[in-house]
DNA sequence: GTGAAAGCGCTAACAG
DNA sequence: CTGTTAGCGCTTTCAC
């Protein structure tokens, strides 16, 4: 299979290395020297050279370059769901904090599936990468550095100890605590909880449940486990019936604390649905800080992390790790957030 | 540089065909044969190999397979913006689709920039990808074939003559006449388009604006300029500001067709913000059928394309031209669409 | 049914 | 400053 001349341009066919080098009369090593910039070239090499690799086209191989170099270049950011507004807007700082460390991010959702979210740790998709951001769903700690093995990880959210990997979070449970805090103070009562997963789920979840209980005790009311339904998903469906449910129920609520903005979409919608009002019967508050609750009717009341932050601290430490191998001690940072009041909890 | 004995397991440190061949005591070219399922290999050979494979958690490096192949089993889904509702929800079904036929999809955002379109389209990304479904904002039809140059190309959304690649679209124009046609017969004389980007843009909004016009015609109403402003971006930020300067106008909109749900959310939050009621006092229709439109309050008309649909015939397509290197004509297919009418429109 | 050889495109490590 | 050598892990080809 005699290889094509440089220069016949079949669709698919890109030049190489060894077809430039042919081309600027120089060896394969001179030009990989120009490409990547290394120093020890002539002007004139040099010039000669770039002006093949502009007219033929080259661009480098990366599966070549991988090879060699054992890596990728490419981190996973593996998460629930891409259409969860939160996880889209993220998604999309990382992009960008990734692309500025000359890296690509490939989104890998696992939809909470234990199968999925141990592929996706474990690497062993089809595609390589040098390690990812895992936003845990089903697995637990245990489960998590089981799989991981060894892997540059960095985890998304709480973590209880030590895990596998570097961990970027914020304060769920004081976020939460400052937004049903929040809630009492504007006379609410009844505040539900929508978001208790159940079984492992998050231990974002968990904290933010335990948030939700501190601030009831700090203001001397009771835990009334009615007014915490389970939810199978993080979506505005869900949010829309459990909401429901608790409407419909004996005792309706007079405020909803969603675990996500997601849900309190929904937690909205089935308020209005029903002919009431938000906030004058049920205030609702959330948890994410999207554009969708900013833009949601009445604006949302939701706890916002700081996201920008969260990206770029999490392809930081791990872009530390895959380039340095470190072994350092595993590292927890703990973002800000804000809660953004705004008329979905205004007081009556 | 002695090659790590196999088990010892040093992070990062992964065993290779030749590994596992040593401790099976055959060749790699039989470890090859039974990892890819050839079938001339016999039984007690294949079984003592996946033991080993088994036992070592031996996985197949892919830049080494794909520098084989030259084929990297990675399609890109180039965007706008992944935060913009309509890309969330059309990229996870793009996965799901690519998923079902062995590919992985990198998500690359364009941001409506001509030269990340250029990058995503040449392919010169960091990157390597076999090809590309691409939703462009800022190159016209030229320009695409320019670039694309023989690459695997899917296009989404109305393209005028025979593209540099498949076509994968919806009724543009035919959703959006739907759209408005039934915002006339709910009594509305005053309809705004938002959404035209003026400049080169997207097709797709040139045949929206088309279908908008058309409308208007078969109703017997002008064309009004003051009611068709532009937007720089198809963001809730711009549908508000947009919308808002409508509203603080002469002569203000008693309906508003919003080009895509983005647009359409801001636009809402625009009337309601001004103590104006949706649907009353202005009606709001949008294009894209997401779920942030079910949920938006009131809920909102919106033209729905088959996204399932889109996903799978794009990805169905591309890996024709992939597999098949197929020089056969391209092709363009239509996809269904659906008008979506909900409160955000009932007639007054 | 199994294996040896060659090479995909690239770069680190040395010559010259 | 430039070139030669070797090999990353895999699969296609062709012997045995």
């Amino acid at each position: 299979m005699p290889r094509e001349t440089p220069g016949s341009a079949r669709p698919g066919w890109r030049p190489s290395l060894k077809d430039v080098a042919t081309l600027a009369g120089v060896s394969v090593m001179t030009v990989s020297n120009v490409v990547r910039g290394a120093p020890n070239v002539s002007a004139a090499t040099r010039e000669r050279v770039l002006d093949v690799i502009e007219r033929v086209g080259y661009v480098p191989n990366s599966s070549a370059r991988n090879l060699r170099a054992g890596r990728s270049g490419v981190v996973s950011f593996a998460i629930p769901a891409i259409d969860n507004s939160y996880f889209a807007e993220l998604a999309r700082l990382m992009m960008d904090e990734a692309a500025a460390l000359g890296r690509t991010v490939l989104i890998e959702q696992t939809k909470g599936d234990r199968e999925l979210e141990r592929r996706a740790l474990t690497g062993y998709g089809p595609t390589p990468t040098d390690g990812l951001v895992f936003y845990p769903q089903a697995l637990d700690g245990a489960q998590v550095s089981q799989y991981a093995a060894g892997r540059p990880l960095v985890l998304l959210g709480d973590r209880g100890g030590k895990g596998p990997g570097d961990v970027v979070t914020v304060d769920n449970e004081g976020g939460a605590r400052e937004a049903v805090a929040h809630l009492l103070a504007t006379g609410r009562r009844r505040v539900a909880a929508v978001g208790d997963p159940r079984g492992p789920g998050t231990e974002n979840s968990h904290r933010r449940l335990a948030g939700y209980r501190t601030a009831l005790g700090q203001a001397g009311l009771p835990f009334d486990a009615g007014l915490v339904p389970a939810v199978a998903s993080y979506t505005r469906a869900q949010g829309e019936a459990a909401t429901g449910a608790l409407l419909d129920g004996g005792q309706p609520p007079d405020a909803v604390f969603a675990f996500n903005d997601m849900l309190a979409v929904g937690a909205v919608h089935a308020v209005l649905s029903r002919g009431l009002r938000v906030p004058e019967d049920v205030a609702v508050a959330g948890f994410d800080g999207t554009d969708e609750a900013r833009y949601c009717n009445p604006p949302l009341t939701t706890v916002a992390p700081d996201k920008r932050g969260i990206a770029r601290e999490a392809m930081r430490m791990l872009g530390d790790r895959i380039t340095r191998g470190d072994e350092a001690p595993y590292r927890t940072v703990r973002m800000g957030h804000q809660l953004l009041v705004r008329r979905s909890t205004a007081g009556r």
